[in-house]
DNA sequence: AAATATTACTAACACTTGTTAGTAATTTAT
DNA sequence: ATAAATTACTAACAAGTGTTAGTAATATTT
């Protein structure tokens, strides 16, 4: 049945995905080794093999945990009624906010997933293909409606995405700007970037 | 004396970090091997070392190439006499630019440094926040001569390269957004976003 | 307490890694 | 053409890779 190991109530797996994906950051995934996560995990390499198939597996798991979420919400944002504005806003707050408590997922599904096997690389660039132009659906969707400015959807879409991905360099040195901060400004340059 | 090789002017240690490169931003540093190098060039890997010293030097001097072009550019733009708009528009046109037409390269440097050893490691951060600090008092001036909106200059910076870095996803699916619409794009929305 | 299922261990596998020695081939300088 | 320097080759190294077999230890269920 099910095993409720370490202090928290998780998964012996949930801990070595946990440890694997702070040691993916550290290291990329190419570069860090299967005894380098045992000895975080605080077991032989050999145990892992109890809990997971494979090292790839663990790459599968974090990325595509992250892109279901991504996905969940936006389906949630589209379905919703506000302006398109809103919804970009919405949007746009949820990736900042995940960026900053689930850093280490988000940075590996960000960075790493160049290294998943076929055939689930092809299956995650289609699903953030897929994502990317649904965002670029709403702001088009925007300009339409008057409520943005002209510009094209999918460079506006590379924009965001990608100013919010780059927060990773913020995160090594977070002194002088607060996240509160952080967000209220990158939200502020991001939709006034956007507007009419 | 110099030795030249090759159908161009180039040294073959050149070619060997043309070559690296690609191969370093296709599989990335740690998956890269020099076997797999060796094959692009045409050689044996035990060859490529009458001519490199080890594989961390090539992404040594490709990142500290890329570091230095930027802050010599930077150097000039802070000493000309544009408005500081007209300066970060200079700067973000340049690392468009380049992003495009070296986009190995600084690929490479924005995304593989990790691998650097030490203390090149550190020297490379260093100048990285060296750059940064120097963005930031632009735009720092840019507020205070009332030519740009009151906003946080690091989050801007970050805000900016990040979305420059992020081309990287577009030059794989460069089929509906040209070269030229994606920098006139980029520029209008990363400016507009600075604008008083 | 006995039986069962789960997890950790040691040892080893086949293979790949960056790199070095030593030497043959080739290019450059005299 | 001969000498000197440069570059490519083969072979091998020590270390590290993900992963599997087999087994001992531990926890769970009966």
């Amino acid at each position: 049945m099910a095993k409720i190991q370490s202090k928290k109530n998780s998964t012996k797996k949930e801990v070595i995905i946990e440890k694997a994906s702070k040691l993916f950051r550290e290291k990329g995934f190419g570069a860090a080794s299967m005894r380098d996560l045992a000895e975080d995990v605080g077991v032989e390499a050999a145990s892992l093999y109890n809990h997971i198939q494979s090292k790839a597996e663990i790459l599968q798991t974090i990325c595509f945990k992250v892109a279901n979420e991504f996905m969940t919400n936006l389906e949630q944002v589209e379905s919703s009624s506000q302006s398109t504005l809103k919804k970009m806003e919405a949007i746009i707050r949820l990736h900042i906010r995940m960026m900053l408590d689930q850093y280490e997922y988000i940075y590996i599904s960000d960075h790493e997933w160049r290294h998943l096997p076929e055939p689930y690389l092809s299956n995650f660039l289609s699903q953030r293909r897929s994502y990317r132009k649904r965002l670029g659906d709403i702001i088009e969707e925007g300009i339409a409606k008057g409520e943005m400015k002209h510009i094209d959807p999918y460079v506006a879409v590379l924009i965001i995405l990608s100013a919010i991905s780059g927060i990773d360099s913020w995160q090594r040195s977070r002194k002088s700007t607060s996240a509160e901060a952080l967000e209220t400004n990158m939200v502020k340059y991001l939709i006034e970037g956007l507007k009419k």
